[in-house]
Formats: structure tokens, C-alpha cells, sequence
DNA sequence: ATGAAAGCGCTAACAA
DNA sequence: TTGTTAGCGCTTTCAT
């Protein structure tokens, strides 16, 4: 029933002024270690601990980062937002978060709660910005970076994978293993990764003399994702794909069971599947999805890096655009290279 | 480049006093329509926002919530945080996550982290409190309710699914699909989710005069629950389980894989699986798992509704343990009852 | 209906 | 090293 406890109290009980207090909890602040001693047992005694708000109120941090998030049944990005928690924690910030629908409109009604929590900085995953929205946070003073997009919005940096290597990587070795019907199911056409990926693909896909067979859009979520796989899989057989290659993990675990339940194909006789991501579900044994891996522990470590430089020395701070490069994952969906093919792949990893 | 606006400087922009301003974006204060509009106007043109922090501090409301979360390779909770996020952003509120692994040391350690943020309320999803813990938080005035916990901690609500009768449901139907072999796969042992499950199943059991023939420990973790199948399945047939009792889903899915690919047995002709939650992954065709449906939605409200009659009126409000019943979702994974077995069962849910 | 003034709990000069 | 003082941006009496 203590109520909340000021600095003042811990001040009074301990015989000292308000302001030697703070200096108690104020790391690198000049205390003898008398006072210091002193001041922490009337603190543990009255359970004092200081009040977050107030100290960001004056000091102009709060200790805050905001993190919009907008697929989240995507469990590429749990296991992202898991990461973020865990080293942004170990530098003692915590986590707003807010979960955006893709639409541009109500992001920025987003971006706006945001600041009004006085953030430190935002980090903003897969979703499209606006420079009027990044206009907003950078006369707030408040740094944004883009995880998993990049746009041309001066004063933003952003952390990608290398989307066009990937998508090249993929086709690359469909085609090696003798794929000529190659299809592709596209994410939200919006979507910079979206975009690098398939343009990787149809350019390693040219340069082979090869046109891309099919191509349907399933807008990165589960129920597109399946209505365009029966429009590219329903269909007599010579019209039908003998691979495709899916946006992201997240749909291509919905076409595998499309193909396998409703088309009666099988994975990778009938049809190869290949993915982007690496997400969880990629490695269970019933999926066993060959996909491209986005090294997210990098990621989230150069998002970070990125995001603190601002925090730290907006003076000296440089936009950064990194592209992180990340192995293709050889599982069991899609038919492997012939042996007497194979051009140096040595590795699981292509 | 405004910087952050101040409501003094819209004050001296609309030529008004600062307090005027703070009415007019205090909901149901009293100002004049002319007043408002002069206000609004040059908040508008100067991009002017309230300061939430600033705000908090004074009211003593910071509109913000603490969710801890811990199991978070579950795609239940993912579910469960999204619908939190939303509802409470209608509420006005917003949520400051904490990932916690289940160790109770480090969970002291992030109540703290919470309390230290000011929230007005905070919700804990299956994570075990500590009644010096929830003691902390009420001498701070801060209401804490249980999301998928019951524990006889005084003053803490709770908000569960009807555990016991869950289990009881799987039991019955096990016993109905003519199984006498019924094996359990427990969840971490102090959760009150797994031991009522369990407990449900038993008292089945028991009814029936059957006892359970294997029971290991998968922890709700990936790793052990495969390593708990491969103990209770890779034996000589006869002593092995022709139905398994899985205490949640993401545990069950694991053990299907592990089941069809490592011991290569067919699901359900060789043996039956039951999972608990409904889980997104449940419902995917490959796995299409029968299980205890916890009912989210009403959930998620009941627990809101529970948290903010603590937050609105401390005074009056009663401490609540909530338990919502769910239906058994019948899909493939389990061998279904005989056709003159059943008794009254006509529907998809049991 | 409006303005003046006090103060939420804290940090950060500035003196001493 | 310590205490005194002045705010951070806001809400909220209290007068008017």
C-alpha cells in the first residue's frame, strides 16, 4: 500500500536533497560512495524506483522505441519482433508496438500515436512510408528506419536483404535443375522486396533464354495466396508450371497444401516450390521448404546500429541503405540439380 | 524541422492562454465553439500534438498497458497480442511488450521494467506471478490480470478457457473413437493450463475405467516435445500409445512430425492426435488437427473487461476468475467415433 | 468560459 | 561532492 514513492521521500528519509537522489540513479553522476550507500537502503526501503515519464519529460529520452509491424501472421515477423525485444532491451529501451493494416491511411494516423508517446526512434517493418510521414518524425527529431522495404524517402535508412540477389539465386537453380515452366506467385506489388525479388528472378530468367511461365499475385497473405495458386495450378497439365517460386515462406506454405490437398501434385516430383524468408515453418519436416534465408540476426543488428547512430549523434548520423545477402536454404520441396549440373554447388547452401 | 510544438506556442499563435489550449483537446472540457476553432486552427497549422508523456504525468494516466508474453514460438499468442493490440487501440491505449522466458527471477525483474513505465494496467499471458510480484504492483495502484493462468493469487483476476472440461472433451471422444491406449503429452508442469488439462483428462479416464497408458513431458517447447514422442513412440508396438492427448498445439505439431516422419506412423490409422488451442497451423490441411478450441475473441474481451474495471473504478471493483468454455473442433488427426458410438454427437464440435 | 498559478517527478545547470 | 533552483509540457484548481 505504498502508493508511489517520489525521489522526495527516498530524499527525506535519507536525510539528503532531492536532487542527490537522482544522482544516485543517475549513471556516471558524481556521488560519494557514502551517499550513495545511504540513499539506496532508504530506496529499498520505501521500494522507490524512479519514474520513467518524469525522467524522460525532462531529459528528452524516453527510452522508448515504437515498432509498426503489418503481417503478423507472417511468423517471420514474431520471430523478428522477438529478436528486436531482446536487444533492445539489452541496451535498456522497450518496446511500443503497433500493429499496422497495409493501407497508407491509417499508418500515418499510426505514425502520429506514436510520436505522441515522445519515441526515441521507430522502426517500421514491412510497411510503406510517405515522406509526409517521415517529414512528421524528422521535425519531431524522432529517426525511423525501414526493416524488410527500402524506398527512395530522403533521411530514411533502410535494412533489406539482398532482394534481387535472392530472387536471381532461386531461378538460377530451378533452372539447374532443369525447370522450364517457371512460375511465380507475387507478394503486394507495392512492396520493394516484392519488386527486387521477382525482377532477381526475371533477370536471371533472361539471361537463360528462359520467359516466365506463370505469374499470379497473392499479396503476401494466406487467402490470395491460395486463390492463386488454383489459378495457376488448375489447368490442363501442359499450361501448368513445373516450378514456382512464392514471395515469401509465409505463402508458399499455403500453396504447398493447395497443391498437395486440392491438386493432388506432389512436392517436388510434380511441382518444385521454393520460398523467401526462412521463416520457422520452412524447416518442419512436412513442409521441408527450400527457400532463400534472410539472416535476421544480422538484420535486426544493422536496424539497430542504424537506428542508435541517429539516436545517439543525429549531427553526424548518415542515411544508410544495407542489403544483407543470405544463403539459399536446399531442402526437399524442389527438384535438385542433376548431379553432372551442378556448377560448383557443393553446399546445402547455393 | 518545427521541432517539438509546444501547446504554449499555440497558445501565443491563437493569441489564448496555454490552459485554453489544454482544453480544447481535454475531451469534455468547457470551451466555446470560437475558442476551439481559433486553437485547433493554429494547433493545426503549427502541427502542434499533445505530449502523452506530459500528460501522463500530470493525470497520472499514461494510457499505456504492459503485455508480458512468453511463449511467443506459439502462434496462439501471436494471435492473442494482435487482438490485444487492437482492441485496446480502440480503447485509446497502447501496449509496451515484454517477452519474458519462464524463469521467475527475470520475471521481478520486468514487472519492474513495467512499473517503471507508468502503465495503467498490465496483462499477463501464461506466465506464473509470484504473489510478491502482483503485491509490487498493487502498492504501485496498478491492476495485473491473468491471460491463460489461474493461480490463487488474492487480488489478481484471471481469464482462462474451461481447462478441466477441455481435457475431459478429448478423454471422451478418445474413448468413444474406441481408444484404450491414450497417452499425454504434458505441458511445463506449473502451468495451471497444463495440470487442469491433465487432471480433465484423467477424471475421464477414470470414469471410464481406463488408465493412462504413457505420459511425458514436452514443456511447450519444440525441442522437448520431440524429444518427449520419440520416448513415448520409437518402442516396440505393443507399447505404444494408439491415441496421444497433446496439452497444446504447438506441441502438437511437432509431435505429428515427429510421429509421420521419424517413426513413420500414419495419422489417424496408427495413432490418433488431440491438440489444445485452435491455433492458426490447426486448421492448414497437413497437420488438420483435432483440438480444444480456446475461444480468443471472448477471451481477449473478458480480459480487457476484467482489467478495466480496475483501471475505471479500484474502488468497487471484484476480482474475477474467469474459465470460457470451448468446443472440441473434430478434424482429421484423431480417428472419429463409430457411427453407433455415438451418443448424440451430430456435430463438428463435441 | 477563460486566464493565472501551482505542481506532477524528475534532471541539469549553477552555486557553495 | 552536495544543495538550490529552474524548468520539461501538461492538467487542474481557483479566481475572474
Amino acid at each position: 500500500m505504498t502508493g508511489k514513492v517520489t525521489s522526495q521521500q527516498v530524499a527525506e528519509l535519507a536525510g539528503v536533497s532531492q536532487s542527490a537522489v537522482s544522482r544516485v540513479f543517475t549513471p556516471g553522476a558524481s556521488v560519494s560512495k557514502k551517499m550513495a550507500l545511504k540513499v539506496r537502503e532508504s530506496a529499498e526501503q520505501l521500494g522507490y524506483r524512479p519514474n520513467v515519464l518524469a525522467r524522460a519529460m525532462v531529459s528528452g529520452k524516453s527510452r522508448i522505441i515504437g515498432i509498426v509491424v503489418s503481417y503478423f501472421e507472417n511468423q517471420f515477423y514474431t520471430e523478428i519482433l522477438a529478436k528486436f525485444s531482446e536487444a533492445l532491451k539489452e541496451r535498456g529501451y522497450h518496446i511500443l508496438i503497433f500493429m499496422a493494416s497495409v493501407e497508407s491511411h491509417a499508418l500515418e494516423e499510426v505514425m502520429n500515436d506514436i510520436l505522441d508517446y515522445q519515441v526515441d526512434g521507430i522502426i517500421v517493418a514491412s510497411v510503406n512510408l510517405t515522406s509526409d510521414i517521415v517529414d512528421g518524425c524528422h521535425s519531431a527529431g524522432v529517426p525511423v528506419v525501414l526493416f524488410n522495404r527500402s524506398q527512395d524517402i530522403a533521411g530514411v535508412s533502410a535494412i533489406t536483404s539482398e532482394n534481387f540477389a535472392g530472387g536471381r539465386k532461386v531461378a538460377d537453380f530451378l533452372l539447374s535443375g532443369g525447370h522450364k515452366k517457371i512460375g511465380y506467385i507475387a507478394g503486394w506489388e507495392q512492396a520493394s522486396t516484392q519488386r527486387d525479388r521477382e525482377r532477381g528472378l526475371i533477370s536471371a530468367l533472361e539471361d537463360a533464354n528462359v520467359e516466365m511461365f506463370a505469374r499470379e499475385v497473392g499479396n503476401f497473405n494466406t487467402e490470395e495466396a491460395r486463390e492463386a495458386t488454383r489459378r495457376m495450378f488448375q489447368c490442363p497439365e501442359e499450361k501448368r508450371p513445373d516450378a514456382v517460386f512464392v514471395a515469401n515462406d509465409h505463402m508458399a506454405l499455403t500453396v504447398m497444401d493447395v497443391l498437395r490437398y486440392e491438386c493432388n501434385l506432389r512436392i517436388p516430383e510434380d511441382v518444385s516450390v521454393v520460398g523467401y524468408d526462412d521463416a520457422p515453418p520452412a524447416a518442419w519436416p512436412t513442409y521441408n521448404l527450400t527457400t532463400v534465408r534472410q539472416r535476421s540476426n544480422i538484420m535486426v543488428e544493422e536496424t539497430l546500429n542504424a537506428l542508435f547512430e541517429w539516436i545517439e549523434s543525429p549531427e553526424t548520423a548518415r542515411c544508410r541503405t544495407i542489403a544483407i545477402d543470405g544463403p539459399l536454404m536446399v531442402r526437399g520441396s524442389a527438384r535438385l540439380p542433376e548431379a553432372n549440373n551442378t556448377q560448383g554447388i557443393t553446399d546445402e547452401r547455393f
